[in-house]
DNA sequence: CGACGAATTGAAACATCTCAAAACTCGTGG
DNA sequence: CCACGAGTTTTGAGATGTTTCAATTCGTCG
């Protein structure tokens, strides 16, 4: 794997550069200058909010195959994605790996209803993260409603998802599962204000095989006929062109 | 399908109707007297919040089969199952159906992240529903934050399970599939009280498929050979008889 | 340019599905 | 109390999509 960044990706990391610089001193909260700010669970913060959030964030950054933290881990930290791309997964104890889910730029991760992690993270190419001890960052929930409520909303997004994942998991065919991750990457990557057609594929083939329930090889197959089919084009750098939108929804969605 | 009630669940539902008959004078509060409200997102409740939601709050009563609400429907209300057994699922244009999660005593529903319902609710069996506006009841979560930190709580944890089932659906073998399914239903029933080992099994093997991502009759398959290695029981009434949990745990696992 | 991991392609194996029929359950009515 | 009937579950046999194992090609980086 080891994916090199992408152009877009270096270019949020430098746009976080500003951010990731806390000189201890009382200069203006790097917080107000984050540019994924409105993707984040920081979005309905305000000014003072966000100099509370400054003072207890910490930035992080992984280069592809980094690991972030391991399931069953203590969960002492709560992270938030500003740049890059992350995949979460869980392991049976032969190895064999789920996916849970491919994580980017506003997505948080290390909410646990239990004191462990129930996941393993791991940065799939170079990412950016802001870290925000467990504790204290609950501590600002109790005094930020607003804050606590955007949470609920994105964890009910998440939510969402994962019904739709499980949909995709016990029912779909596997050109059915290719066709709706595609298609979901773009969806994400416009929410994202990037580009939803020369769609980026940051992830390796095994990768979206323990994400969609199915093999390296049978991932390849299947963009293979897909390929043939002229539904898509397979471009450099792991960029993948969808040449009939209205197609591939017809497959993902069964038709 | 048409399971008849079970015991318990009479005796849930009894329970219950001094909380349904909600005459409109000043009683006090019939939420004061819910059995399960250490179960739902009612729990860190006090004494005078449980006044404002049951003035807010129906009681609904579903026999089985009866559809609580479809896949699309503006989401007006959410609920909180107080007896019996739901079934939520959603569907692919041609007909094939995943159940996302069976609701029991404690669950709520109806959580959306859009204006509409993601998913489909059904009643297995005889069923008792806390019915609240939506509108309402965000009034009070605004009022109450700790209504809302045990919402975030319990979706924290429905995140965990739906993640959980991921790898199911991705990666476990049909064996390990109706393996870890009983194990659940198992501690599940614990977790409300009841009886963990000979567990309630009130779906039919058609719902347990489209819960696992299998056919019915791999389902039955299955369940013929998890009895003939004796490693369970089928008893009348729709119960299991768990014969070896070490056994059916280490399936589960994949071991 | 050379090399190593990743992706692709091929052929055979297999778990689960599909189609079909028999057996069972349980409520109902004679 | 027993027999009937509709729906559910179980069992069987054959079909199939995906996996497994293996080999080749591609792409990227030193």
């Amino acid at each position: 794997m080891q994916q090199s960044l992408s152009p877009f990706d270096i270019g949020r990391i430098r746009g976080l550069e500003p951010a990731r610089e806390r000189a201890g001193g009382e200069q203006v909260s790097p917080c107000g200058a984050c540019s994924v700010r409105h993707l984040t669970f920081c979005a309905p913060l305000g000014e003072e909010e966000l100099n509370h959030v400054s003072r207890i964030v910490q930035n992080i950054e992984l280069h592809p195959g980094d690991p972030l933290f391991d399931e069953g881990e203590d969960a002492t930290h709560l992270y938030s994605v500003t740049a890059g791309a992350m995949k979460v997964y869980k392991l049976l104890p032969d190895g064999r790996r789920q996916i849970i889910g491919f994580l980017f730029a506003g997505d948080f991760l290390g909410l646990a209803d239990d004191e462990a992690y129930a996941y393993s993270a791991e940065a799939i190419t170079h990412s950016a993260l802001c870290r925000f001890p467990r504790r204290k960052l609950e501590a600002l929930l109790e005094r930020y409603p607003r804050m606590e409520r955007r949470l609920l909303g994105m964890a009910s997004h998440e939510l969402a998802a994962a019904q739709e994942q499980m949909l995709l998991l016990g029912r779909k065919t596997a050109k059915e599962k290719i066709a709706s991750f595609l298609l979901s990457l773009g969806r994400r990557a416009e929410q994202r204000g990037q580009t939803a057609n020369p769609v980026s594929v940051p992830m390796s083939r095994n990768d979206i095989g323990d994400f969609l329930g199915l093999t390296t090889e049978t991932v390849s197959r299947t963009f293979t006929q897909l390929r043939q089919a002229k539904l898509i084009a397979l471009m450099p750098a792991g960029r993948v062109d969808l040449l009939d939108v209205e197609a591939l929804q017809d497959i993902a969605e069964g038709n």
